[in-house]
RNA sequence: GGUCCCAUCGUCUAGCGGCCAAGGACAUCGCCCUUUCAAGGCGGCGGCACGGGUUCGAAUCCCGUUGGGACCGCCA
């Protein structure tokens, strides 16, 4: 690669399924290292694997995308001086050039199959930005499981390429000057530079990402678990926050700094610092680093992340205020590792009915009834509905069990309850400051703490 | 089986020959705060796989061993 050219780099997925996690975070890297080097992000759809290529996993695949924030220069649907973009629409080229090959000698045909013969004697080298000098002997590059040399496919019998050559002569074409993918795709790019050479191109410049784990270590698929990105957004993860923990898996900003926006990632990627080592993917931290995002989100942002998990629950955020959700919201503090636990932490702000399904007072002794009638009398006659706030309560509360000789907690865990329906939540005042005293009377009134 | 790759706390990592009796983060444990639970604060536990070299000096370089992974489809 000239060091002088504009960076042009590409994810090149094929349509057999949503995003998953793993291309998920191939898909980041490659757009950290265009946006950070302000080249070009290119989208290639491979679909030669016409049995499981579908429109509608292109599509899928783009939305995860665009949900990640990755966005791309050229692509199918944006076109570009490259193109086309999807290898289906590419076959011409193709075949004219492992024609080339045959009429070169370099390849042969068999039926319909074009078969690329793989050269003796020659090793193949490559510097890979990542693992640094990788090295093997043309015979040994692509081989049966016997240890046999095995020529190469490059078009199949029903006419379309394999992936190996189709990846070459797409790379090539493109003017792709670094393939940044899996680190799986080490064994394949001998046997990819060998054709670069039958067709006398200068290959691009290689950089392998390490591989996601699962907990056992072994290569992320779809036997563990959630691995499609939309998966993650359904259970209530922020893509800034899928986006940043991905980010962490093989590379640091440095400083000790591990919560980072996209603009940060952008600013210190640096793809020759990217590890070596296979990371495992780890939902704690994952749990960690989106809660951490969810601390730092603005109220509005964190309102309308967490509305369609209210929705889902049946409630309707759409008849309150912005301002009383947000409020709501702004209560629950650090509480709730997903936009999901929050919605459903918070549940009892737009609704009087899951309190009632969760709390019915059964366990309040008539001792206990009569010490919270006696408190919640005073406190309404006390204060009005302009001077309900959560700190004259409390300090009211708090006085008021100091004088009749009793704990807070007598006070607090009954109200939390009627309030809540939970036993565990933010401060009962505050609570009830945002519900307002009308409908903490409806509540308190409907367990009968209230007369 | 063959080829290639990898190897720092349970996990993600910093470290690129002396600043490391190895730093941070998650998890975990304990304490503080406290109307509950989080959050926050403080502290504990915990690692350079092993063996040889090279060097005045090695987590850092070299070799070997062991362990792990990826790949070996007319799938990508």
């Amino acid at each position: 690669m000239d060091i002088n050219e504009k960076v042009r780099v590409r994810f090149a997925p094929s349509p057999t399924g949503a995003l998953h996690i793993g291309g998920a975070h191939t898909a980041l890297f490659n757009w950290l290292w265009a946006r950070h080097t302000g080249g070009t992000f290119i989208l290639r759809i491979e679909d030669t694997d016409r049995e499981r290529s579908t429109a509608e996993y292109e599509r899928t695949i783009m939305d995860g995308m665009k949900w990640m924030g990755l966005d791309w220069d050229e692509g199918p649907d944006v076109g570009g001086a490259y193109g086309p973009y999807r290898q289906t629409e590419r076959m011409k080229e193709y075949t004219d050039t492992a024609n080339y090959l045959v009429d070169q000698g370099k390849a042969y045909k068999e039926g319909d199959a074009v078969i690329f013969k793989v050269p003796r004697g020659e090793q193949v080298t490559f510097q890979d930005v990542i693992y640094g000098d990788i090295s093997v002997a043309s015979e040994k590059a692509s081989m049966n499981t016997d240890g046999s040399i095995k020529d190469i496919v490059m078009i199949k019998s029903d006419g379309r390429p394999t992936y190996n050559y189709a990846a070459v002569a797409d790379d090539h074409a493109m003017n792709i000057t670094t393939v940044i993918r899996g680190e799986d795709h080490i064994a394949n790019t001998p046997k990819q530079i060998l054709i670069y050479r039958a067709l006398g191109w200068t290959p691009p410049q290689f950089a392998h990402l390490p591989m996601i784990l699962g907990g056992d270590k072994k290569k992320l698929s779809k036997r563990h678990r959630a691995t499609s990105v939309f998966e993650y957004s359904g259970m209530g993860y922020l893509p800034e926050a899928i986006f940043n923990f991905l980010a962490l898996l093989g590379w640091t900003p440095g400083g000790d700094i591990e919560i980072f926006d996209r603009d940060l990632a952008v600013n210190k990627f640096e793809l020759s610092k990217v590890t070596k080592k296979p990371a495992v993917f780890d939902m704690k931290k994952l749990d960690f680093v989106n809660q951490e995002h969810l601390k730092a989100m603005r109220p509005d942002d964190r309102r309308k992340a967490i509305e369609p998990f209210w929705r889902e629950l049946g409630l309707s955020p759409g008849s309150f205020a912005p301002k009383y959700l947000e409020d709501s919201l702004a209560l629950m503090g650090g509480r709730g590792k997903t936009t999901k636990e929050l919605a459903e932490f918070s549940d009892y702000f737009l609704e009087f009915g899951p309190v009632k399904s969760r709390y019915t007072a059964e366990e309040v002794t008539p001792k206990e009834r009569e010490t919270l009638n006696k408190f919640f009398a005073s406190a309404f006659a006390e204060f009005g509905p302009d001077i309900w706030d959560a700190r004259g309560l409390e300090a009211f509360a708090r006085e008021w069990c100091e004088k009749n000789g009793a704990s807070l907690k007598e006070i607090a865990m009954p109200m939390r309850f009627a309030l809540s329906g939970r036993r565990v939540s933010p401060g009962v005042f505050e609570i009830a400051s945002i519900l307002g005293r009308e409908e903490c009377m409806k509540r308190l009134s409907h367990y009968g703490f209230v007369r």
